[in-house]
RNA sequence: GCGGAUGUGGCGGAAUGGCAGACGCAUCAGACUCAAAAUCUGACGGGGGCGACCUCGUGCGGGUUCAAGUCCCGCCAUCCGCACCA
């Protein structure tokens, strides 16, 4: 009882059990099939050159948490880890540096696994994978020539960041308010022929797929929005005198008869074949080039005031009445939405209305409701309006006037109904050299021909300048005699595909290949696919919840019609932690001067106590902002967990005292792991251990409790304490404790006693009290406090009782 | 603009519609100490009262309910993402 502890000392702790765990291979999935598995996933990192963030350790440690508990519990668990390496920042670095990229990733991958290792993450480090190596992105190459074999993968003009000084093609973020990131001169939209993989054709699948999963609220919908699926119609509205039809989306067809003019985007095709005949071609042009310096996000703005120029010579006939209407070109229609051509109808839609009132085009109301004055207004309900001015629509509902129009239009044969989608397809073409190469080779007789499988991995040849070529093409491309190649169908000259694969590609399978890591058969075994798929739990950031998680489930999704993988959906269940920001509450930067380094915290206090704290800094799915003195308060708990060992007695058992306490506690930890909730377990493990210092003792089942929960969140001061205080065998294979539903119920409560929902006293009852016990007991406790009629008396068992008074 | 979230003490944050502020931090007081630190114990939303107590209080304005931080309607403010950063 007397005895002093040793201080905790996490310096020496946490390297003997890291040294321990990687002898004993303690986190090792084991391919013993036969177990019931879990598979628990967080997004791998991409190894910058800055080293670990305290941002990291906030998801690790979360799923390492539900790692360690599933493998007490019995579970055959992968946990894994690995590299999403191929990327810009490494390949400036490099370009900068003159360092090969395989060099700089070399290093920075050594450095976040030696960091990463230092906080005890149970990761099975025998299967890290990297998305650089050939032997992996072999893979991505097959996946990639499965999807050209299928038709989804296509060459389209697009359009890129181009600066004008540099004569490179910027990604999106090396665009900083329209000009260079590097020189400051504009930046301008240069089309070139692009590789691109057609995910809208999967987009019903991909919406149909949500149906069947776990993942949180916000992400679904953040999925579904993404998708974007409209009903509406297409409509052809005939050129004045020409054979070719403008054709539009829209989910208005009921207010066809509104349109009083149409809108085309500044880059639709039409303005280019009647430039003959536009008779203000220049004024035309003088708008194209302003908004090819725009961003879609620019130009779409509502707030931003409207531009446009109306075509002089082209007009167009609304297929309803027969009435000419004119036609501008405005920025805010995009080429890559819908038909990039809309018919405006300046009565009902917002955007339609301002541009009519800026140029003083007509506005024609042709749907009523209360109050309505569309010249001062754009009417947009939906849900109560009546069809005016609309011919045979007139007094119908919308929604009945919708489904009328589109009948009348199929049956005159200009216009069908449409299902339209926000989503577009995925741009897969990057004019750099840090990526997977395109394993595809054009030949001028035989067009684009893939390589063989046999002929993969295709690898990137060294080259000695990293630098996009000033013709826009990659780096690759000035490779003469890399480049030049037979073509595998005629075996006459050909070419071989310059632009490489966007970083997304290695990461839309990689927990894939996490099963079977070094199959050179196959991207993993069929049965380690059967076993381990799919991912149980998944958790990411939210940044990630569009792109990320869409590409990858596209991925997933049509390897599993074409019978690679055995589950149509490749994440069971998805979480989203929120971010950790600096102390004033900001976003960690380095120009912000308030960037935390997880090394420091280790150093300082240890992996413990910075495992807990990133647990406890608040609600894991919201951002939350760093604090010293927090840290400080965490490692005084764990302080306080070591110190108990003074304490300690040696009955096995329970203390009658602290029973009840034991029971709620196990049973709040391992719900409040499985709910995202580490910030009120380890709330109130704090609480168990306050009550220990309050009866100044604690028995040793009491402690192996605390201890084995505690475990997954500070597993090395744990397993210390374990083995020092001889509890048996190694704590990280211990089962997890169970608790009785019975005796977390607290026998004697105290309840609030409210008059007209106001407490005025509070009584102790037994919790096995009846009603009317209970009431008189209430009543008994408010006394004078009590007067006047009671109306209604409320009794909530174990809760509150209400007296309602008049 | 489109989409997603958030708002509770001095601070981080707890609260299946049922006693708002668990737990932690900071602060103050006490114990220990020659002293300090560390540690242990206690107090700790605002206003009022010597006091058992009273009263106000969860961004703002309404509403539903015996009872609202929680549900509904309308605002305000802040943060994040937007397809070539990952």
């Amino acid at each position: 009882m007397s005895r002093v502890s040793k201080p905790y000392d996490p310096k020496q702790i946490e390297k003997k059990w890291q040294g321990i765990w990687d002898v004993e291979k303690a986190f090792a999935a084991t391919d013993d099939y036969s177990k019931p598995k879990y598979y628990a996933l967080v997004e791998f990192p991409y190894p910058s050159g800055q080293g670990l963030h305290v941002g990291h350790p906030r998801p690790y440690t979360a799923l390492d948490i539900v790692a360690r508990k599933r493998r007490m519990q019995g579970y055959n668990v992968l946990y894994p880890m690995g590299w999403d390496a191929f990327g810009l920042p490494t390949e400036n670095y490099a370009i900068k540096n003159k360092i090969h990229p395989k060099v700089v990733t070399e290093n920075n991958v050594k450095h976040f696994k030696d960091q990463l290792h230092s906080l005890g993450y149970s990761f099975d480090w025998d299967r890290e994978v990297n998305t650089t190596d050939p032997t992996y992105y072999k893979w991505t190459q097959w996946i990639f020539l499965k999807l050209f074999q299928a038709g989804l993968a296509y060459k389209s003009e697009m359009p890129i960041n181009w600066c004008t000084s540099c004569k490179v093609g910027l990604a999106n973020e090396e665009v900083v308010n329209g000009v260079c990131e590097r020189c400051g001169s504009p930046v301008v939209r240069k089309v070139k022929s692009q590789w691109m993989l057609k995910i809208t054709d999967y987009a019903e699948k991909l919406l149909e797929g949500l149906k069947d999963v776990d993942y949180i609220e916000k992400v679904k919908t953040s999925q579904i929005n993404w998708i974007g699926r409209s009903e509406g119609a297409e409509v052809e509205f005939s050129l004045k005198d020409k054979e070719d039809k403008l054709v539009v989306y829209t989910t208005r067809p009921d207010t066809l008869f509104g349109a009083t003019y149409m809108v085309v985007s500044p880059e639709h095709p039409y303005i280019e074949k009647y430039k003959d005949e536009i008779r203000n071609w220049d004024e035309i042009m003088a708008y194209r080039e302003m908004a090819a310096r725009k961003s879609d996000f620019e130009r779409t703005e509502l707030a931003k005031e409207k531009t446009g120029v109306q075509i002089d010579g082209l007009s167009a006939i609304d297929p309803v009445n027969g009435k000419e209407i004119p036609i501008w070109i405005s920025d805010y229609v995009l080429m890559s939405y819908g038909t990039g051509a809309i018919m405006a109808v300046p009565a009902h839609d917002e955007r339609d209305w301002e541009f009519a009132k800026k140029f003083g085009l007509p506005i024609i109301q042709v749907v009523d409701g209360e109050n309505v004055d569309v010249q001062e207004a754009a009417f947009t309900d939906v849900a109560t309006g009546k069809m005016v001015n609309s011919g045979f629509l007139d007094g119908m509902e919308v929604a009945e006037a919708k489904r009328a129009i589109i009948d009348w239009l199929a049956e005159q044969s200009v216009g069908h109904r449409k299902v339209n989608y926000k989503l577009r397809d995925w741009v897969f073409s990057r004019q750099r050299y840090w990526g997977e190469p395109i394993p595809i080779v054009q030949c001028e007789k035989c067009g684009y021909v893939p390589l063989s499988e046999s002929e993969l991995p295709l690898e990137l040849p060294e080259v000695d300048s990293y630098m996009p070529t000033d013709n826009g093409e990659s780096p690759l491309a000035a490779m003469t005699d890399w480049v030049n190649t037979t073509c595998p169908c005629c075996g006459g000259p050909a070419k071989r595909e310059t632009d490489t694969m966007p970083q997304w590609a290695g990461s839309s399978w990689y927990f894939l290949r996490y099963t079977d890591p070094h199959n050179d058969q196959a991207l993993a075994s069929q049965e380690a696919l059967d076993y381990w798929l799919p991912v149980d739990w998944y958790n990411g950031g939210m940044e990630h919840t569009t792109l990320h998680l869409l590409y990858s489930r596209f991925w997933h999704r049509f390897l599993y019609d074409n019978q690679v993988v055995p589950c149509p959906e490749p994440y069971q269940k998805r979480t989203s932690h929120g971010m950790i920001l600096g102390e004033n509450g900001e976003k960690m930067s380095k120009s912000r001067g308030n960037v935390v380094n997880p090394d420091d915290i280790v150093a300082e206090y240890g992996a413990d106590t910075l495992r807990t704290y990133e647990m406890f800094i608040g609600a894991f799915d919201l951002s939350a902002s760093w604090s010293a003195e927090g840290v400080r308060g965490c490692r005084r708990f764990l302080d306080r967990v070591w110190k108990l060992q003074d304490m300690l007695t040696e009955e096995e058992g329970y203390s009658d005292k602290l029973e009840t306490k034991l029971h709620q506690t196990i049973k709040k930890v391992s719900q409040d792991y499985e709910a995202l909730k580490y910030n009120t377990a380890i709330a109130a493990m704090m609480a168990l251990i306050n009550d220990f210092y309050k009866e100044n003792q604690v028995t040793r089942g009491e402690y192996k409790t605390l201890l084995t929960l505690l475990n997954p969140v500070a597993p090395h001061m744990t397993e210390e304490l374990w083995e020092m205080l001889g509890f048996g065998g190694r704590l990280y294979q211990t089962s997890w404790p169970e608790y009785e539903e019975a005796k977390t119920v607290e026998k004697k409560v105290e309840i609030a006693v409210q008059i007209n929902g106001k407490t005025k006293a509070t009584v102790g009852i037994d919790i096995e009290a009846d009603k009317d016990f209970v009431l008189a007991a209430a009543k008994e406790a408010l006394g004078d406090k009590l007067a006047g009629n009671i109306v209604k008396e409320i009794y909530v068992p174990g809760r509150i009782v209400n007296f309602v008074v008049k």
